[in-house]
RNA sequence: GGCCCCAUCGUCUAGUGGUUAGGACAUCGGCCUCUCACGCCGGUAACGCGAGUUCGAACCUCGCUGGGGUCACCA
């Protein structure tokens, strides 16, 4: 098999689209079973959108996958520079070439020209699709009176073009709905139509993988690629993640950019699984490993239908990765959830890795595990209805009972504990439930918790014991109504 | 509207001429139980429609319908 070069190339715009990852994903996977290369590249020529602040979030949000690459910013290569806005002189050497074959030609006319065309087409013509018809592609001078100047690709009018897709089957695009597209603005910035073909040409792509947005430019840009005299990349279009409604997916329908998954405690193996997941399978697997992934990808089960994005179902692959999870990484990876609720703590506090084993099977983000270890590290908190209904009058004196018995427990775990207090409840036929929720309370805050033994057991001995009584006090002076 | 793509449970999908159409999420019911989860058991739920090819179509062909994309000096 001949060597694989795959490339991702996003424009940086604020965010890095989890589309786009997807995107990305499925060609680095390809890449790393192939042992081929993946290429990062830049498509920073709108200079409106394009800001360092961007590129940064794209390299970021990169890294944070663990999407790493082999050519590209801040890693340098031999194709480079990576970064579209670097690589002005190449376009201007590859249009020189176009013009000098006839395949291209300048036009004069300006933004204001085009956009009347445009508008005259529409009032008078409503069938079909407009395309600027420019005097000057058939030789006309150019103007005296002005210099600023488009490149536009000579389309030709008959005939058609296709590829075979990679995802999709045979596509075939009649000539005539091409239009003169534009390759350089006047200020030599390219267009994505040439500065894509340009530098998968220059970096030797052999797969050119975009979503499916863009199958529209597949067949100008094999033109493009026939003109310059080379062969084509094969391609493969992805289909786009939609909306639970199934519109294009945007901000408004859900988290779309990759760092929020961080924020929110995700773990980018879990991100990469459910995308990975979504528009491709395996047989009936579900769960993945980066490594499993890696192994098992096929372009073959890559659909061809558009997925839509479905919260619940991240979630749950995301509370499965939490789960395979070694304790110790939970640990590590909690530290700065629990920094964001102002608890101060370290990757090997004793405490928190003791926990670690209760709190996860009820967890699914690395936040909720945060929180859900808040009371064991920190100050207790009590939620105003679970202390209402159950720090009550009636059942203070349970509670200082309990904090009693416990006293001489030893040693202090979760097996004892029961035993013990199993005893004391069933010769004073005390039904557990009745002591149980207040203890919960009492040693949590919380009317939702492990189970009352292994909080005990986390707690030890003496802040068991203090909160017992504390809550006590707090229970016997409350008034009810 | 032109061009292009797509069509199996609500969702992601398995399925490549003969299956009780399978799995997962969600949902519903049950078990476990000190709460909440986890886990376990079970239920509801799909081949868009119409022709054709064939002994036989979810699978092949055509049409229809529906959904999506795109018609920029954005990418």
């Amino acid at each position: 098999m001949s060597e694989v070069r795959v490339r991702f190339a996003p424009s940086p715009t604020g965010y890095l689209h989890i589309g786009g990852v997807r995107t990305a994903l499925y060609s680095w996977l390809w890449a790393r079973q192939n042992r081929g290369t993946f290429i990062l590249r830049i498509e920073d020529t709108d200079q409106e959108r394009s800001t360092a602040k961007s590129i940064q979030v794209v390299l970021d949000s990169m890294r944070w996958l663990g999407l790493d690459w082999d050519e590209g910013p801040e890693v340098g290569g031999e194709h480079g520079p990576y970064f579209q806005s670097e690589r002005l002189g190449l376009y201007a050497d590859y249009a020189e070439r176009l013009l000098a074959s006839g395949d291209a030609y300048r036009c004069y006319a300006t933004k204001q020209e085009i956009a009347d065309a445009r508008d005259a087409f529409h009032k008078t013509n409503a069938k079909g699709g407009f395309r600027f018809q420019s005097p000057w592609r058939d030789g006309a001078d150019p103007p005296k009176d002005r210099d600023a100047y488009v490149i536009r690709f000579r389309a030709p009018r008959e005939g058609s073009t296709g590829w075979d897709d990679v995802i999709k089957r045979r596509i075939d695009v009649p000539n005539d709905t091409q239009q003169d597209f534009i390759l350089l603005r006047p200020n030599g910035m390219p267009l994505y139509n040439f500065g894509c073909v340009v530098d998968d040409l220059t970096m030797g792509v052999t797969l050119a993988t975009r979503g499916d947005d863009h199958v529209i430019n597949t067949a100008p840009q094999i033109l493009l690629y026939k003109a310059l005299g080379v062969e084509p990349p094969k391609f493969a279009h992805m289909p786009m993640v939609l909306a639970p409604n199934g519109e294009k997916l945007s901000k408004r329908h859900a988290a779309v950019g990759v760092l929020e998954y961080r924020d929110m405690g995700y773990l980018p193996d879990a991100v990469l699984n459910y995308l990975a997941r979504l528009g491709w399978s395996h047989g009936d697997q579900e769960i993945f490993t980066r490594q499993e992934l890696i192994e098992k990808f096929s372009w073959d089960h890559v659909g061809s239908t558009a997925g839509r994005y479905d919260a619940k179902k991240f979630l749950y692959v995301q509370e499965e990765h939490l789960r395979t999870l070694p304790d110790g990484e939970v640990a590590r990876l909690t530290v700065p959830f629990l920094a964001r609720i102002g608890i101060a703590a370290q990757a090997d506090d004793p405490v928190l890795l003791e926990a670690i084993p209760y709190v996860k099977p009820r967890s699914a983000t690395l936040a909720d595990v945060a929180d859900a270890v808040s009371y064991f590290l920190g100050e207790i908190e009590f939620e105003e209805k679970g202390k209402r209904k159950f720090l009550v009058p009636e059942n203070a004196s349970h509670l200082v009972q309990l904090a009693e018995l416990i006293e001489n427990v030893e040693p202090f775990e979760k097996e004892k504990l029961d035993e013990v207090v199993k005893g004391w409840l069933e010769a004073n036929e005390l039904p557990m439930k009745k002591v149980a929720q207040p203890a919960r309370v009492a040693m949590t805050g919380r009317t939702r918790s492990p189970g009352l033994f292994e909080v005990m057991e986390v707690l030890g001995k003496d802040k068991t014991i203090a909160r017992l009584r504390a809550a006590a006090e707090l229970a016997a002076s409350a008034t009810t109504h």
